[in-house]
DNA sequence: CTATTTCATTGACTTTTGTCAATACTATTT
DNA sequence: AAATAGTATTGACAAAAGTCAATGAAATAG
């Protein structure tokens, strides 16, 4: 149990046997069944999720009613709300199990202790942070700057797994299509 | 010198006098004049501003040589190509000065040797990059799920100083328009 | 195994946004 | 003061993306 926790807490920052006892006491598991939710928009996020196994997406409504998939979670990827995990205040975003999930989550309780007695918890949880900033800034620049060939070649450049198991609608809301452009999209691409 | 610099970290987490110096030691003023360059696509980058004072940009260059404006920096904001500064690849932006400015540069080893000295400045370094994560989610979901008009109400609202001190085809950049649709995009909201 | 929901594609048409060109106004430079 | 560069707006038209509807295929549930 929580085997890809660790594996990736340790590539970071390496953990003595006594400090991995010591996160291990603060971390809590929790499975999803495909389609349940994580997080309803609204609720206090009161923890972050770290996805041994499954995958999930966190998004918002539209005013049409559209989900607007604003990032995906995959194995060893972290998922939350962070803006309502941090500031207490109603989350913005749902998130919900893709397939079925298994998850690390840590409590804000625990973060917050985490953060206090345990200096590479700190530095873990800013390395996280800075990679997923610079992730999305990658997002952003592209969405500003590249067609949208570009921008579906670079997303399956990037993200080969979740193309293979996330069906396209998903893919175009999260690149702001609909999904019929984005069918076109790929059709225009496999012709040449 | 440094003011506003002090001012932001001990809002954040409060220095004592003698941790000031010592972090003080590390900075580097930098003044910029309208039009300078900070940082050039290609060049790596090897530090982060804080600005003290003027206003900044950083973009990339599209294939038609349009800018698309990725981040602007005003006082009390840090402003980076935090790719290139983490990995030591080169810059994937440039940086430049949209007023006069005045700067307080951080240089990578200055900033790593900090990170390891003060505790107190990597939890500055984690909380800085989480606002600024933050905040980029929010634009992000912004351009997934809202209208021009909303958008454009949005960044008043939440940047009225930008407004004011920032040309019209600047914004429109950032908001991934052109100056023309952002030009109509206005006309349609004082007509109201 | 069958029925149903989900998914991807395609076509016809509409709406939105971009492009190009002209104009006018402002700020800056010489 | 005149010349220049930068800025914002508007119009006519083109291109891109969305909408709606129909179809068929694949996945899932009963």
């Amino acid at each position: 149990m929580y085997e890809l926790f660790f594996q990736n807490f340790n590539k970071k920052i390496p953990l003595t046997r006594e400090e991995e006892l010591q996160v291990k006491r603060y971390l809590t598991p929790k499975k999803l069944r495909k389609k349940q939710y994580l997080l309803q928009e609204g609720d206090i996020c009161k923890s972050i999720a770290f996805i041994e196994k499954g995958a999930l997406k966190a998004y918002s409504i539209d005013e049409s009613g559209n989900e607007r998939i604003i990032q995906f979670g995959m194995e060893g990827w972290v998922i939350s709300d962070l803006y309502s995990f941090i500031t207490g205040e109603p989350a913005t975003y749902n998130i919900d199990a893709i397939e079925d999930a298994e998850l690390v989550l840590i409590g804000k309780q625990a973060h917050e202790e985490l953060l206090q007695q345990l200096p590479k918890y700190e530095t873990f949880t800013r390395l996280n942070i800075t990679g997923a900033y610079i992730a999305m800034q990658k997002r952003l620049t592209s969405i500003l700057s590249s067609s949208l060939e570009e921008r579906y070649a670079n997303f399956i450049a990037l993200y080969p797994d979740i193309v293979q198991r996330v069906p396209q609608h998903m893919i175009a809301s999260y690149m702001g299509l609909t999904p019929e452009t984005l069918s076109r999209v790929r059709q225009k691409m496999t012709r040449k």
